[in-house]
DNA sequence: AAAATATATCAATATATCTTTATATATGTA
DNA sequence: TACATATATAAAGATATATTGATATATTTT
């Protein structure tokens, strides 16, 4: 009841749905969350924490990298629904449209000359 | 996306996901809510007021009563996968069994003698 | 019309949430 | 070891939300 009412709060902020419709896409580290939605880096990292608390998504460091992804699994079945119905989120939406350009643009410039500096991407 | 986010905050409140599950039983007026929640009316008031701006609920006047219910049909159909979350919130929740408990005894007691001073039921 | 009941709304206060600025931690590199 | 980069966390102020107590509105009953 808690669980669900605190999975429900935390999508319940435009910036953190960004979020979630651009994990969608692929995993993302913080640093290419930063450049699409273009904000401040203690702003996207509390709301990843967030997501995080929520059980939502996953973390895992990769160097100085902090890779987030959507939470996956068996543990996490009662959240499938929820994710469809962020899915149906209109891709129309003319944020969601632009988020998306954004981050290929980002992921194109990350495979030429990497984004955050000087990251190459796996 | 603005009112994805609308949607979600309605549903990340505690009270709000009782209304919620209590009126997946049958419609309610807020008497009667009053008494399963025992909770103040204005405090319910505000809440129902809160769900029905997102859309979640209607409501209709009989009377001196609101009934409330859970809002159905084709223009909600992007609530649907959210209805269905809601279902998945334990039925072996205590707080959800207790209000479904509560939810009986209000409705025998109307049956009998009116709830809510002295109103009937259909 | 007056009284009673059911519900909604408002004003005030308490509490939580978001954003920013500053700082801390972790990792890699010179 | 010192420095730079990536991320996290904390403190402070701004904004939003929730609760309560009082009052307003709608409807029925007398």
């Amino acid at each position: 009841m808690k669980k669900t009412a605190q999975i429900f709060q935390a999508l319940s902020d435009e910036t953190r749905l960004r979020v979630m419709k651009l994990l969608q896409e692929r995993e993302l580290c913080v640093c290419e969350l930063i450049q699409v939605l273009e904000m401040s880096q203690p702003r996207i990292s509390r709301h990843l924490s967030v997501l995080k608390n929520a059980g939502l998504v996953n973390d895992r460091r990769e160097g100085k990298w902090v890779y987030y992804s959507l939470k996956k699994g068996a543990e996490n079945d009662d959240v499938k629904p929820i994710l469809e119905t962020i899915s149906l989120v209109a891709n129309d939406d003319s944020v969601v449209r632009n988020d998306n350009k954004n981050l290929k643009k980002a992921v194109r410039l990350s495979e030429i000359e990497g984004c955050c500096s000087s990251r190459k991407r796996g």
